[in-house]
DNA sequence: CTTTATAATTGTGTATACAAAGTACGTCTT
DNA sequence: AAGACGTACTTTGTATACACAATTATAAAG
């Protein structure tokens, strides 16, 4: 009993850097922080109300993360996605994803199975509502759930990163309801895959689905830019 | 001429930290650091003649690296690699080292595979000599011409990685030598299926390849601990 | 008016100081 | 003698201060 509430505390407890990492990733994902611009730790410790200390520890794992730039004693700026890098990213994903619905047709649950298809539903139904949020929640979800079935804890952390490079991408075309139904029936493919065990075909669907995600994506950028 | 030496500079010039990150880096695949060992912050500090602050924000890197772990207002020690990383992390290799391979067998230009070629040589006349240090910088060599004519940066990054994270496993088993020449071998395979530009082959080579190497590091994994 | 040099401003890099949390050891109590 | 409590010491987390590099602006000279 008592260990419990303890271990929640522990959980609650956030050193100060990861809290700040957590919110210019965040801020960084919704386009708060827009790419390309600068990234001053007196400005930003101001902002936050925190010292630099903190501020210096969060830029250095979201420069690894890929989403800022450093260019040394010139300073931080968002990083700037290029057609070429977005490409770079989703070839890999291509083959990551392939492998995570793969791994997902042999390792699946039952009560996973269960939470897939509430997931595949969930989603169907907020397309109807058109509300962005709420999509892009019950997409992320729809996928997590076929990546924690892998039970591969460094897959899960890799595509995880990758997909969120280009979540601030990603929300421009979420939008579009021109994409929706395609969105609903692409889901259903995978989900029908994994059910039967079918590996091929699942990883197929996932490439058809990252595909098009690939070819939205840049039509975006090129008309925004 | 000026912007030259200035460029030179400029690539020459590395933070503090990044010369902790690089040093910590390599304390630890050598196995100087060893796997469970605590990292005192104030004694790095004094040891590498820096202060704390540069150790910090290497730390960090090290972390999201995977290379160390942070326990909260515990600090932060050497990762232990467990049998079932081990598995996770390889599972992940095999599917990005087939692509590798594939984006190779389309992509490599001639100088490439002369250079290809220079480095299987290599390989074969350093594994003679039975240099540990020399034989793993020929491995080395041999995979990074691949990877890097797959021109993918992000796909380059994300494999040099996952590989750093078992080099210190593999230090031990190359030093035995009976599994030389089936290296020289399946090396071979490999360059031979990119020659001929054929994919699935390559990518079944490349497969034999890392389920070797997973079978031996684990062997030698559970004789040493 | 243009160009160059110097000074000032801005921002990063490093070190130190202080606060909070955790650990270990010793003592006291049962 | 064993366990629990408390104190002292260690270590991390955060803030601040100082130093150095770069860029920009201003002034002086050509």
């Amino acid at each position: 009993m008592m260990l419990d509430m303890l271990q929640q505390n522990m959980d609650e407890y956030l050193p100060l850097r990861d809290v700040v990492f957590n919110t210019l990733r965040q801020a960084i994902l919704t386009g708060e922080l827009k790419p390309g611009e600068r990234l001053m730790e007196i400005h930003l410790a101001d902002r936050l109300g925190v010292s630099r200390t903190p501020i210096r520890e969060a830029m250095r794992k979201l420069e690894l993360e890929g989403l800022v730039v450093m260019i040394p004693r010139k300073g931080a700026q968002v990083a700037r996605i290029t057609e070429k890098n977005l490409k770079d990213v989703l070839e890999v994903r291509r083959a990551l994803d392939m492998l995570a619905v793969k791994l997902a047709c042999d390792r699946m649950g039952d009560e996973t199975k269960i939470e897939l298809r509430k997931a595949c539903d969930e989603f169907a139904a907020v397309i109807q509502n058109n509300n962005t949020k709420d999509i892009t929640e019950a997409d992320v979800r729809f996928h997590d759930v076929i990546l924690k079935s892998t039970g591969n804890d460094r897959l899960i952390q890799l595509v995880n990163n990758l997909a969120e490079q280009m979540y601030r991408y990603r929300l421009e075309y979420i939008k579009d309801s021109a994409y929706h139904n395609r969105l609903v029936k692409e889901h259903e493919a995978i989900y029908d895959a994994i059910m039967n065990h079918e590996k091929e075909k699942a990883a197929e669907a996932v490439v058809v689905h990252i595909d098009n995600q690939e070819r939205t994506i840049i039509e975006h950028l090129h008309l925004n830019v």
